[in-house]
RNA sequence: GCAGAGGUAGCGAAGUGGUCAAACGCGCAAGACUCAAGAUCUUGUGGCUUAGUGCCUUCGGAGGUUCGAAUCCUCCUCUCUGCACCA
């Protein structure tokens, strides 16, 4: 065998890369006999400048984990490919005016012989590049397949625009308001057209799945943050705009203003301030209905602002109404409305004299808001009246269950709210709803306009300009800015009316763009209310035992005595004091009787606050704060005060959190027990917020709602070098998705790149095509992917890569799928993490997939940094390449490395000097079969095999690869120690095979094996074959060198002669855990064991005297 | 601001209630080999002390729980990562 230093590892690196490429030894199929195991790593962008020790970390755990599993008897699929569209490429075309393609193809060849001088045990059979037509097909399939669903759609909306990339970003591709790509670039927000995934209807899976998924918990908690589900409720505020509507109600059938819910809606109306007008339609219970008609123009009044109701007949009445007046109104509610004469009861004598046809078109020109009230407990007619209205003229459709058959309750609250404007908002508080004192909607809400007035345009239109000019770096600092659009709530639980604000801090996409502000208990809302001088209505106090008070007119002596300890005493006098629950009688008892008359004094209680007053007289009155004493107390406090009492007075809970001892049982965001909260006074913020809300679902005013934080995924770019929209816009049809025979929509190869912006604008073969609906000439979507789509899904195809027909076999991946482990960086936890997990949902639902999450394990590795701990990059120049460093170390050696300093989650710097080491120990193992002498395995050696085989598979199995290669140094030195058999010599060769697959082989073949150790079945621990007296010995053996050790030391220090002989004397039990041997190997020195008893044992100085269990006396001359 | 991860010897990094002055590697030091250097091997690597002992001080800082803490709890501090006015 070799010598060390004719070993060249260059040599056997290509050997056995040839031979198991000739015999294809990992190349995988399906199989009914073997377990499957799917093992994948993230495939790369072939970046031109070639794979780095990053790259082929991830590789490196990945093949470790696949050659390991392999050997232990599973069906390894392991495969590698190329997300090969992306921008780079394309850029490098622009420059040098040729083809990405040629780039891409240029860099994958480069990529893949690299990875192959790795050693990779890669099925390159399956190898699969993203910017194949044969694989972009199927990017277009699904594309075809979301869009038949709804889930692919095209909206205008503001996007995030990176200058850099010249096209539009993913919500997820911009970090701090930078472009993913470019730190440096600032994201634009444009207004643009955009094709959309929606991504957001598996939001609530999406989020829930996250508990099943064995997946590092950050990545988790990043997703979960990232879905930012919240639940909460969602409340209809009614709102009163400059318009101010006016109503028309008409009754139905055999009906009047006086029956159903008429009288109370005209009340609810007035009671806001509207005109009504209800008229008694003619002949009622035998109607003509042009009569009616006639009646209605005749003698009601109608302005654009008009709100027309009709229930029932009265609802055929408003339609032919609509069809004569002469200047649009504002809207039309329907309740119970019908259109045609078969959903009646034809004995009726109106049906047959009336024409029942209508004039749609009219109609729709003279209303453009149209609701539809549909009584899910509507027996009088049936449900799909509705929508035979709806397609006359469009309009929404209202499900909802009425207070009475065909609407007819005495308080129909739906009908109410849907004749008011209302606006829903989102709250998880909403037991802080009496504590609204304004709204909010976004600046950037589309229908901000609506709610502005003539008076306050001028100032919101300044206030816009500015947010709009704002570039969105200085939106921080800016903080939150705001202006009154002239537009008021309505509170639904007191009625109160409120100002709604417009203003930057309130995101328009999120919930419904407006936010009820409560300043009292949302610091956002506080900041707000501060700055534009706003009420702050407190409505929770803070749970706290003690009592607070702010007392006066008594003596500091008497507080102390009573035990109650002052907090402060303030300048003008005061005492701030904390009164613990079991003083609070004790301190009630000392008011009534200490206070100097003509002082008050209010504590809080666990429930609100308590007042004692003691007039100058000396009565003394008492009471509980709550919504009926507040006037009162609020008099007695201007009483007191020696001011006249305010026609208008404060809110108390104010007037005492303007007090900075109470205000922070008053102002905060925290829980608490509500106050001024009417009816809901005394609950907790969890019972309130279930209270309120059920008494909102019960008066149709809210409901139970959950809202995600994420969003649409954006995917239209405007690039060249992606997969291709399969859609056509044509002048007839609108915008028509391609057939899907006529796919795929091919990229070009004879075009120019000779600027920034994508050539398919302007390539008339690209463009130029006709629609596939009615053939006439129509223009293809030039925008492409976002090339997250390729990886979204490429996990599959690695399972029937070569299919033309289908976009898989489900019988292949119904085999291979889900993904076992799956290995990647950290950096795709909101991306392509979340997109592949959508992808997966859907094509489960369309009945693709049998399982719900593609990849069940999820293993991120660290970064490699640079020697200076820094990350890789050029600039710094202190990228290390992988060929290079193979090159120079061999590539077991840099494997090992790879993986030997640190548990692979974590980062860490690339080490000359650490591989060396890496080096230094793979030369000594071939250093040791080169010298080989087998023999019967050591009763220790079989011992230890046994025990480090089964911590190394432990350790591989949790990819603590880290402690697997210290093992395998221990062991290695025990096999240097100890004999062993060839076979077992084997077994180290299989430890060692993951970590280092080309050495192994070659020492496997040395050793005298036929075969692949690469298909060699992986090593079993037999735990009975684990000797603890071995254990034992080594421990002692251990501890006696350790010791002789030191003495040679303290002889050498005292310049004594340093002792050649040692001589132990052990107890007569202990001297067989003492192998003389092996000390003597250890310490290199003569060693001699006796037992203390031996009577011959040499012991001139008597040091058997100090022989102690587990310690063995020692004498060294 | 919120959330997550983390701070261990000169460095990287194990260790998550006693077996810990703390694996393993790198670095450093001494010794062996060599004419010498490198490579290799051996030993050492918190301090004091000692023929193998004993003691003290250490695991970001400060407290606490415990017979006992790097390890559990509380507060503080610093670093990294993610989200960023999400109502």
């Amino acid at each position: 065998m070799a010598e060390v230093k004719d070993m060249d590892f260059y040599q056997i690196e290509k050997k056995w890369q040839e031979r198991w490429e000739k015999k294809k030894i990992f190349q995988v199929s399906e199989s009914s006999k073997k377990k499957k195991y799917y093992v994948l790593e993230q495939f790369p962008y072939p970046s031109g400048s070639g794979l780095h020790v990053g790259h082929s970390f991830i590789y490196t755990v990945g093949d470790i984990y696949a050659r390991f599993k392999r050997m232990q008897g599973f069906n390894v699929l392991y495969p590698m490919g190329f997300d090969s569209f992306g921008l780079p490429a394309e850029n490098a075309a622009i420059q040098a005016q040729s083809h990405p393609k040629k780039f891409t193809e240029e860099a994958i060849r480069n990529f893949k012989s690299q990875m192959k001088t790795f050693g990779y045990s890669y099925d390159w059979n399956r190898m699969i590049e993203t910017h194949k037509p044969d694989f972009y097909k199927w990017d277009q399939w699904i594309f075809l397949k979301m869009f038949e669903k709804g889930l692919a759609y095209r909206k205008k909306s503001p996007v995030n625009w990176c200058p850099k990339c010249n096209t539009v970003l993913a919500n997820e591709q911009v970090q701090n308001g930078k472009c993913w790509r470019h730190e440096e670039t600032t994201v634009e927000i444009k207004q643009l057209e955009q094709w959309f995934f929606r991504t957001t209807s598996y939001a609530d899976e999406l989020y829930s799945n996250l508990e099943k998924l064995e997946w590092p918990e950050f990545i988790k908690t990043a997703q979960r943050n990232w879905i930012g589900k919240s639940h909460g409720t969602e409340i209809i505020f009614e709102i009163e705009t400059e318009r101010r509507p006016n109503f028309i109600l008409l009754h139905g059938y055999t009906s009047s203003p006086k029956e159903n819910f008429f009288p109370w809606l005209k009340k609810e109306l007035e009671k806001r301030g509207y005109t009504v007008q209800v008229p008694v339609l003619p002949n009622t219970n035998n109607p003509d209905v042009s009569e009616q008609v006639d009646f209605v123009l005749k003698n009601c009044k109608f302005d654009e602002q008009t709100v027309l109701l009709g229930h029932s007949l009265g609802s055929v009445i408003a339609l032919k109404v609509l069809e004569k007046v002469k200047k649009p109104i504002r809207k039309l509610v329907l309740a119970a409305g019908f259109s045609e004469p078969k959903f009646l009861d034809k004995k009726r004598s109106f049906e047959k004299t009336f024409d029942w046809k209508f004039d749609f078109e009219k109609i729709k020109k003279n209303v453009s808001k149209i609701k539809i009230l549909r009584a899910t407990n509507d027996s009088a007619a049936p449900q799909e009246r509705a929508e035979t209205l709806q397609q006359h003229f469009g309009g929404e459709i209202l499900d909802f269950t009425a207070e009475n058959n065909h609407i007819s309750g005495k308080e129909e609250h739906v009908v109410l709210q849907q004749c008011l404007e209302t606006f829903p908002i989102f709250t998880t508080r909403p037991d802080t709803i009496f504590g609204v004192t304004f709204m909010v909607i976004s600046a950037q809400h589309p229908q901000l306009m609506d709610f502005i007035t003539e008076k306050q345009k001028t100032v919101a239109q300044k206030f816009l300009k500015k947010i709009t000019s704002t570039k969105q770096e200085d939106m921080d600092k800016l903080g939150k800015e705001g202006v009154f659009t002239g537009s008021y709530a309505r509170n639904p639980l007191n009625g109160e009316k409120v100002p709604i604000y417009a203003s930057n801090f309130v995101i328009a996409d999120y919930g419904s763009g407006m936010i009820m502000a409560v300043p009292a208990h949302d610091p956002r809302d506080f900041e707000f209310a501060k700055k534009y001088d706003i009420p702050i209505k407190p409505v929770l106090l803070k749970k706290s035992d003690e009592s607070y008070s702010y007392v006066m007119g008594i003596n500091e002596e008497d507080i102390k005595k009573i035990g109650i300890t002052i907090i402060e005493k303030t300048k003008s006098g005061f005492f701030k004091i904390k009164i613990p629950p079991d003083k609070l009688e004790d301190y009630k008892a000392f008011i009534r009787k200490n206070m100097k008359a003509g002082f008050w004094n209010e504590f809080t209680t666990k429930k609100g606050f308590y007042f004692i007053f003691k007039h100058k007289d000396g009565k003394i009155e008492e009471m509980e704060l709550n919504e009926k004493t507040n006037d009162i107390i609020d008099k007695y406090g201007m009483i007191f005060n020696g001011e006249i009492p305010k026609n208008n007075p404060e809110n108390v809970y104010s007037w005492l959190a303007k007090n900075d001892f109470y205000k922070e049982l008053l102002i905060h965001p925290g829980p608490g027990i509500l106050i001024n909260s009417e009816d809901f006074n005394g609950l907790d913020t969890e019972e309130a917020k279930e209270h309120i809300t059920i008494y909102l679902v019960e008066k149709k005013l809210g409901r139970k709602a959950v809202n995600y934080k994420l969003k649409d995924w954006l995917i239209s770019r405007q690039r060249f070098w992606g997969t291709p929209i399969p859609i056509v816009y044509c002048d007839k049809c609108g915008i028509v998705s391609v057939s899907e025979k006529d796919l795929p929509v091919k990229l070009p190869e004879d075009i120019k790149f000779n600027s920034t912006k994508n050539p398919l604008v302007n390539y008339k073969p690209f463009i130029e095509i006709s629609c596939p609906k009615c053939k006439s000439l129509a223009r293809q979507e030039t925008d492409t992917m976002d090339t997250f789509v390729n990886s979204s899904w490429y996990f599959l195809r690695y399972c029937d890569p070569k299919n033309d027909k289908k976009i898989f076999d489900t019988k292949k991946t119904d085999y291979w799928m889900p993904i076992d482990i799956y290995i990647g960086g950290k950096e795709h936890a909101t991306m392509h993490d979340i997109y592949f997990r959508f992808y997966t949902k859907f094509l489960r639902d369309i009945g693709l997939l049998k399982f719900d999450e593609p990849a069940v394990k999820l293993f991120n590795q660290g970064f490699i940094l640079g020697e200076n701990n820094e990350k890789m990059s050029k600039s710094k120049g202190n990228v290390v390449l992988l060929n290079e460093a193979a090159k120079k170390y061999g590539v077991d050696p840099t494997r090992l490395f790879l993986v030997s300093n640190a548990s692979p989650e974590s980062d860490k710097a690339w080490s000359n000097a650490g591989v060396e080491g890496s080096v230094k120990f793979i030369k000594k193992i071939i250093d040791y079969f080169a010298h080989f002498k087998s023999g019967k395995t050591s009763k220790r050696a079989e011992s230890k095999m046994h025990k480090y085989t089964k911590e190394i598979t432990a350790y591989i199995s949790n990819f603590r690869y880290d402690l697997a290669v210290i093992r395998l140094r221990e062991l290695f030195d025990i096999l240097n120690e100890e004999t062993i058999s060839t076979k077992d010599a084997g077994i180290y060769l299989k430890l060692l095979h993951p970590f280092c697959p080309h050495v192994s082989e070659e020492l496997w073949e040395k050793l005298g094996n036929k075969g692949f150790i690469s298909l060699e079945s992986w090593p079993e621990a037999d735990e009975t074959k684990i000797d603890q007296t071995i254990e034992k010995q080594d421990e002692a053996v251990n501890q006696v060198v350790n010791d002789v050790m030191n003495i040679l030391k303290i002889m050498r220090e005292k310049q004594e002669k340093e002792g050649e002989q040692i001589y132990l004397y052990a107890l007569p039990n202990e001297v067989s855990f003492y192998n003389s041997e092996r000390i003597s190997i250890k310490i290199g020195k003569k060693v001699s064991v006796f037992a203390v008893n031996d009577k011959n044992k040499f012991d001139p100085e008597q040091k058997s005297g100090k022989t102690k269990p587990g310690k063995p006396g020692i004498y060294i001359v």
